[in-house]
DNA sequence: TAAGATGGTCAACGTGGTTGTCCAAAACGT
DNA sequence: ACGTTTTGGACAACCACGTTGACCATCTTA
């Protein structure tokens, strides 16, 4: 029936990588070249409000202790920063600085316009379709961050 | 206009990611659990004809040492092997095994079972659009195998 | 034939993942 | 109220896979 059966996974994961390329390709021209595309995801994990390190490593799928050497990372780049929990002596909130809450918001941006040029070369009602079809077929599946460990 | 930029890449990812676990969890079930996702992709590089360790770490992306060891692995799992070149004593063809075979011939065919069932939720011509838009804004981009370093 | 390019391997290092251990603080149960 | 269990965080050791640098053997080329 197809022609090729590694055609379909491979060009999701060369558009999923050729997105997050432009977009920290924009991110590094912008004054932030350290922030890598793992870093991205674990942003959004954060949020605005914060979280805590086994929180984190919860929603990305990976040990509390991965999460703690990734946020150690990320404070020493000044993107997040810890702060003790005044009703739980035990938690460290880790929260976004300026600087990390910046990247998020550029981020977000930076995607919706490559979203655009997605759409200006097959239309915006495909590209809609494309996405739409996507989650039909992936489902409520959870995002696991252990892409290293997993793919290797 | 879009309600949230990052929806795009992170349903590309997952349906890369669905696909390659879907493959794998049925290799294991035949008798090839330690083939990894990177091995699939190693496999196809390698092909019929088979390679060198500088040429498929051309191919893939990555340096000619990073190549050589995962090389080392597969042999050591008894996929692929090694044999001097004939005509030229420093090259080491690495051909796939029998082994090495079966699993790029069961890995096609379980991909093409998957896209059956996607086919089956959203509809086999509107697939087939999605592959081609995809194609379309990805272009004929080279696929690169330093995911692990890349992601992290 | 001498100089350069190419293919392969060894060694050292970095990052991010894992598990195991331990401690302090909160929650629970009698 | 107090002892026990659970929870959050950190430290250490280890592993996997990537990188660069160096070195040697072999082929190519001027």
């Amino acid at each position: 029936m197809s022609t090729d059966g590694f055609l379909l996974p491979l060009r999701l994961f060369v558009g999923f990588r050729q997105l997050i390329d432009g977009v920290h390709a924009e991110l590094a021209r912008e004054g932030h070249p350290d922030v890598r595309p793992l870093h991205g995801f674990v942003f959004q994990a954060i949020g605005r409000d914060g979280t805590t390190a086994v929180e984190l490593g919860r929603r990305l799928g990976v040990s509390k202790q991965a999460a703690g050497k990734t946020i150690d990372n990320l404070e020493r780049l000044g993107y997040v920063e810890r702060a003790t929990d005044p009703y739980d002596a035990r938690r460290k909130l880790v929260r976004l600085t300026d600087r990390g809450r910046e990247v998020l918001i550029r981020s977000a941006q930076i995607f919706d316009e490559l979203r655009a040029e997605w759409a200006a070369q097959i239309g915006a009602d495909r590209l809609r379709q494309l996405e739409a079809d996507l989650v039909t077929v992936t489902g409520a599946e959870a995002f696991r961050l252990d892409v290293p460990g997993w793919f290797g």
